[in-house]
RNA sequence: CGGGGUGUAGCACAGUCCGGUUAGUGUACCUGGUUUGGGACCAGGGGGCCGCAGGUUCGAAUCCUGCCACCCCGACCA
């Protein structure tokens, strides 16, 4: 039988639909630019969740739940906040239907408009700084540092499963300070939790830096970000992490009394990262087979296939493989014994493929006489056959370095598709030619930075943390420049 | 929201130009048998308001009008 999905270089948008719809990880809604997150997907996210979430609590967060719906007005009084979001928000206007008078169904009842309409929160800045004004009354309140876990709604003109749509699921932080440099410390703090995130549990490598006044967060006065780089190229941004300045505290007025007893507006920061890091792990890892899952977030990370003739050589099998399953459990590891009867080995072999599954044990006849079992990994496709008494520790071991492999072929990616390009001509030819991350000098003006996003659709991902400094000329303007920022084409 | 494309069985598609048998193929599904170390094979079977609503016609998947949905390319965005 034929390959389930497309290749990647025919078409990697198409490669990309269809694995996410044939792993089962999503698939569209009947309501345009939403999604539906299958059992699968969804067991992706948990997994993120659980060790974000994890992560937040050990750096002193607290979750919290505030409401979907925000009054309209609370919109208007953070002014760049506004504009913003004003193009992509979700109006409820109505609160009841009624039965159509023609029997055409239901229609909204005109008599129950909304006094004032409320928004689906796009971000929820708004709706928590006004209760931050309630719960912070002197230096002795903070920090607050909250985190929910919630979904958030941006009506977008085009979506993409996982990668952009109007509903979305994520994590957001909101976090009040005394300090401006306390409040500074806590987005730079959070940033690194997201690349040790990333890096350590999705195996995907990240520039950290500063976003640009034009990609700035609305109503931040510094946005911090992470950038990945997917299989075709382009850039990702993976999470971002914004130092509010005193920006919301003065538009809700949320003060607190100092220990001098004046009183001071607070200091913000909020940072979030979405199901868009589930496009971020299919783009960056997986292959024309299907996806490719780094151990530490595969729902299964060893799948057991027997292959078998009769039930007495299934029985023997089950043993084998049930003691496995109860050894590896017991070390943390998630293990799927599949002995349907109802699909054929090779065939589960490609569906576990398809899934990513990054370890597959096949006990066969054969190994039965021999006391020996067949490893296959997911990420290079190489098998091997061991021992029956050492594959216990093989596996996990095998998890180990699959994660360390994952990890380090993106690098090298990411790595062969970096370049330091000097002039504007070369920077247009590698893009055309190449793509990937490029390393170049900008005078700093936002005039520049719009005109070359225009003439080559290269945004400006990043001023990286790591930057040199270097003395240089701007690749589009000749003025000069103190150092690289980073460009690339982006999702 | 502008340009282009596509809507036919769960999925992928043919048929539409040029109207005329009972709307077809692959796959998936059900039954029986043989199979089982990389998506098995044979036989039989079920499944369609041909996107929706009008219109033209003796007759419409096919022609006309309107609407809707999805995909691709642009403008906007995590």
């Amino acid at each position: 039988m034929g390959k389930a999905i497309p290749n990647r270089s025919e078409d990697y948008s198409l490669w990309y639909n269809e694995l996410v719809k044939k792993a089962g990880l999503a698939e569209n809604s009947p309501v345009r630019g939403c999604m539906v997150i299958k059992p699968y997907g969804f067991a992706i996210w948990e997994k993120m969740q659980d060790i974000l979430d994890k992560m937040f609590k050990e750096t002193g967060h607290s979750n919290a739940y505030f409401p979907l719906f925000i009054p309209k007005s609370f919109f208007s009084k953070e002014a760049n906040h506004v504009e913003g979001f004003a193009k992509e928000c979700a109006i409820v206007t109505h609160y009841r239907l009624k039965n159509d008078e023609e029997g055409k169904g239901v229609v909204v009842d005109p008599e129950a408009k909304l006094e004032e309409e409320l928004i689906v929160r796009p971000t929820s800045e708004t709706v928590i700084w006004d209760s931050y004004k309630n719960w912070i009354q002197s230096y002795r309140d903070l920090p607050l540092l909250i985190n929910q876990w919630a979904n958030v709604v941006r009506w977008e003109m085009r979506t993409r499963l996982f990668l952009r749509t109007a509903e979305f699921l994520w994590q957001e932080g909101h976090t009040a300070h005394a300090t401006s440099e306390e409040a500074q410390a806590e987005t730079k703090q959070m940033l690194e939790v997201y690349a040790d995130f990333a890096e350590n549990h999705m195996g995907l490598p990240v520039v950290k830096g500063i976003k640009t006044e034009s990609e700035r967060f609305a109503g931040a006065v510094e946005t911090y970000c992470i950038e990945s780089m997917m299989q075709d190229g382009k850039a990702l941004q993976a999470g971002t992490s914004h130092f509010l300045g005193q920006n919301f505290a003065k538009a809700f007025d949320v003060k607190y009394a100092t220990k001098e007893g004046k009183e001071e507006f607070v200091w913000g920061t909020s940072w979030g990262v979405s199901t868009r890091l589930m496009g971020a792990l299919i783009m960056a890892h997986s292959d024309d087979d299907g996806l490719v899952l780094p151990p530490k977030l595969a729902p299964i990370q060893v799948v057991i296939v027997p292959i078998y003739k009769t039930d007495e050589e299934l029985a023997r099998i089950a043993e084998l493989a049930d003691s496995y399953t109860k050894e590896l459990r017991s070390k943390g590891v998630s293990v799927q014994f599949d002995k349907r009867e109802t699909h054929k080995p090779g065939w589960k072999f490609a569906e576990y493929e398809l899934k990513g599954v990054p370890v597959r044990i096949a006990i066969g006849p054969k190994d039965m006489e021999n006391g020996t079992v067949e490893i296959a990994r997911r990420d290079t496709k190489e098998k091997q056959t061991i021992n029956q008494g050492d594959a216990v520790g093989f596996v996990y071991n095998l998890l180990d370095e699959i994660q360390q492999n994952i990890f380090s072929k993106a690098l090298n990616f990411k790595k062969e598709n970096t370049h330091r390009v000097d002039d504007y001509e070369t920077f247009k030819k590698v893009l055309e030619t190449k793509g990937g991350f490029i390393y170049a000098h900008w005078d700093g003006t936002a005039e520049t930075e719009a005109k070359i996003s225009e003439e080559t659709k290269a945004t400006i991902r990043c001023i990286p943390l790591d930057q040199k400094q270097e003395e240089g000329k701007c690749i589009y303007s000749g003025k000069p420049s103190k150092g690289r920022v980073l460009f690339a084409k982006a999702y």
